[in-house]
DNA sequence: ACTGAAAATTGAATCCGATTCAAAATCCGC
DNA sequence: GCGGATTTTGAATCGGATTCAATTTTCAGT
């Protein structure tokens, strides 16, 4: 009497596969150029079938952000389950970041889209309420760090919560992620390492809040050390590049 | 013989027209449910005539955040007139950009959207240089106000650019003004003062940089009065709120 | 004041792509 | 193998952006 499981398992399994397949297209053709029926012909079903998982186009892109943010977790979790010093792990969290984005590189685009009033308000409640969810414990793993930090005396929040301190830092960090995804405006802008220059600027806030630094920002050689144990211990199985 | 600047001059104001009734068709009904056809009524004219000003939507959308970036430039502007210490002027600017929000409740909601790949790309080439050139002096002013505190021995860069600062910066500030303007998806969250957030994080990113303390935080006194004293040399006429 | 070419304006018709839904196909317990 | 339930299909519908032929207005020349 599986029947009803199995169904439910194919029915999954197809949403997973129209969810990839328009994560392709998007990279192929860009987002202005996605539609319905080329998600529905590349997957080889009916646009009707696609209908059945997505209320709407609006809810497509929701749940493929969505469904990044779940990926976006799972390299949290890696860091928050890491044994190792609350300044350790908030570092692999920036490693985790910068890994994230390698994996999804169209997720930030896809993400500043979904979230824009237009998008967000075509799609269903469901939808929304389900992209929500997967933010909050992905802000959970970060307030926790930070609480750590404070309980190990490293940060001193003075009288602001972790709460706040993890928003500020978000903001920034959201900040140039937009930065470096903002589709063209950019083009002729030299931009040079944005994300190392938001590193840096995080450094500063962090000091600003009585963090310990983490390394002397002098010696390389001990933050790529830092680096190399992050990528070895944490995300060993990941980090293809040299 | 001035038939022909009279009709550019009509020309030019039926285009305000046209602005003012989408801002207004925005702000009244949200950004999803503006039509052109809608904006064309309102304005008293046949959708023709609008397309005669705006190519596509999309045209008009990038058109709505120039104008408004003009705002912004002019209040910078001012500041940049503004003869007082760099310390002084930098803050200004964020008083200015205080009031720009206030009077452009929904720029950062349109302007999220336009840049958005799938806005930015199928809008004209024309009308996407028109927003990058408008928003270069602003970034220009608030690069010659970190020059001048360098300049001024307020500001250590430390081998960094005054461009690398500023980009910093508007990468922090603009995520403030993404999270605070996002679309619902913050309904049910306590973002508790995200700009005095933001501004304690700039204070904070600032200090880092050497840059002399504005004032005591504790001093709340000293802060208003200099934020009095703002108001009243640069942005007189234009606030009214007690 | 009148005229006709040029410029501006109009809005009905077109187009495109998202969405629907009645019909066809498939599944499954008997 | 049957028949009702479920799933899939894709042609038809719909909504709204965009176009453009027809109409109206403007205005320099008379």
């Amino acid at each position: 009497m599986g029947t009803k499981e199995r169904r439910q398992r194919q029915f999954a399994e197809r949403e997973q596969l129209f969810l990839d397949t328009a994560r392709e297209l998007i990279r192929e053709n860009g987002l202005l150029s996605l539609q319905m029926s080329r998600v529905a012909e590349k997957g080889e079903y009916a646009v009707g079938t696609l209908y059945q998982h997505f209320a709407s186009k609006e809810d497509l892109l929701l749940a493929l952000t969505t469904a990044s943010s779940h990926e976006h977790l799972a390299l949290f979790e890696r860091v928050a389950r890491w044994n190792a010093s609350p300044r350790d792990r908030m570092f692999a969290i920036g490693v985790a970041d910068k890994i994230f984005v390698q994996r999804n590189p169209e997720h930030f685009r896809i993400a500043q889209y979904a979230l824009c009033e237009v998008v967000w308000r075509a799609a269903s409640p469901e939808r929304r309420q389900e992209l929500i969810d997967a933010g909050d414990p992905i802000a959970d793993i970060v307030v926790g760090i930070v609480n750590a930090a404070v309980a190990a005396g490293d940060l001193d929040l003075n009288g602001m919560s972790p709460e706040q301190l993890t928003i500020g830092t978000w903001a920034l960090v959201n900040g140039t992620h937009n930065l470096v995804h903002a589709e063209g405006v950019l083009e002729d802008f030299d931009v040079r390492e944005p994300y190392r220059l938001m590193c840096r600027h995080l450094q500063l806030l962090l000091n600003g809040y009585g963090w310990r630094p983490l390394a002397d920002p002098a010696d390389d050689q001990a933050l790529d050390k830092l680096i190399d144990r992050i990528k070895d211990e944490v995300f060993h199985d990941l980090c293809c590049e040299k």
